[in-house]
DNA sequence: TCTCCTCGAGATCT
DNA sequence: CTCGAGGAGA
């Protein structure tokens, strides 16, 4: 049985931003960086600590220095992670504890950008091991994570573990769950998804998320240019709220467009149709209303060509040709 | 149009 | 954690 004391700060809804120094995660390719990987007791940063930790300098694409030491955690480690690791308690009972090895690690990675795999798992455990230094510091170098970079370079591949990658990318090593031979298997991942970029024509800069908001009307363009003028849809002005049930708004929006209709982001004096979604899930919408519809029911009260729809009723309007 | 927010889904680290 | 979907307000 775990108890656990509040201490008043950190980890609980009142802090907003934890760790605010922690470094940026950094699509890039580089010549020059540190490789690192932690063992731990285990996945959380909040009960768990540090075994191991390891890391490897490279510059202008040499590997020129390494680093790895165990950790004393100052207690027993479980079967589990002795089976994952190979790391004994045995091996660990003589090893250094944490203030003795941090500081070496710290100097030993510098400034340098950080690349590892998932690495906001070992990012996350050193940041909250330097606070806990004397005097603490910030562990606020900036990052790449290799399995980010798989996630953007190999869309339609399910799973991205190191494990994974390594196997796709023809990476042979030893299978064993310790600390250097993940970084220097994690440093071949990254120098292969250099190279395949490289030879793709793939700018890693280009892999950063296209767009942080929803479909824009002005984004869809009609992909045929002949139109029934004859059909409820030609020439009306479409605008759309809610989660659509049957297809994605993007997709609605281009039916509409196709057919000679036209799609606002927002409720006009102009609009035509407002066609109602889901939005249950919206916790700024209380009274099932969303901002659009309030409008939208405002401007029909006051005569405007506007018409409320469902969903179902949209379909139907698509599907009645003149 | 632009910027900032919330939410849920999915996956990875030991 | 990251990403995509969507909404609100200026």
């Amino acid at each position: 049985m775990d108890i656990r004391i509040s201490l008043g700060f950190g980890n609980n809804e009142n802090s907003i931003a934890q760790r605010e120094f922690k470094g940026k995660s950094l699509l890039k390719e580089l010549d020059d960086y540190v490789v690192l990987d932690l063992e731990t007791t285990g996945l959380d940063p909040d009960y768990d600590d540090i075994i191991e930790m390891a890391a490897i300098k490279v510059e202008n694409r040499n590997i020129v220095d390494q680093f790895q030491s165990l950790v004393n955690p100052g207690y027993e480690i479980d079967d589990f992670i002795t089976d994952l690791t190979g790391i004994t308690n045995e091996m660990l009972k003589d090893a250094p504890d944490v203030k003795n090895v941090l500081p070496q690690f710290l100097s030993f990675i510098g400034d340098s950008v950080i690349v590892a795999h998932n690495a906001n798992f070992d990012i996350n455990f050193l940041y909250d091991a330097c606070g806990c230094l004397k005097p603490s510091t910030y562990f606020k170098n900036d990052f790449v994570d290799t399995m980010r970079l798989s996630r953007r370079l190999f869309v339609e591949e399910r799973h991205h573990r190191l494990s994974d990658l390594s196997e796709r990318f023809g990476i042979k090593g030893v299978v064993e769950h310790r600390a250097l031979s993940d970084v220097i298997k994690t440093n071949q991942c990254y120098d292969y998804m250099k190279s395949y970029a490289k030879n793709s024509g793939i700018l890693f800069e280009s892999l950063y998320p296209l767009h942080k908001s929803g479909v824009r009307a002005s984004d869809i363009t009609a992909t045929t240019s002949e139109f029934d003028e004859t059909t409820a849809i030609f020439g009306k002005i479409f605008v759309f709220t809610g989660a659509l049930q049957r297809m994605v708004r993007k997709d609605a929006m281009q039916l509409v467009v196709n057919m000679g209709g036209k799609c606002g982001d927002g409720v006009t004096k102009d609009t035509n149709y407002l066609v109602l979604g889901n939005n249950d899930y919206c916790s700024s919408i209380k009274d099932g209303k969303s901002s659009k519809q309030k409008k939208a029911e405002k401007y029909k009260a006051s005569g405007r060509d506007i018409e409320i729809i469902s969903e179902n009723v949209f379909y139907e309007m698509l599907s009645e040709n003149g």
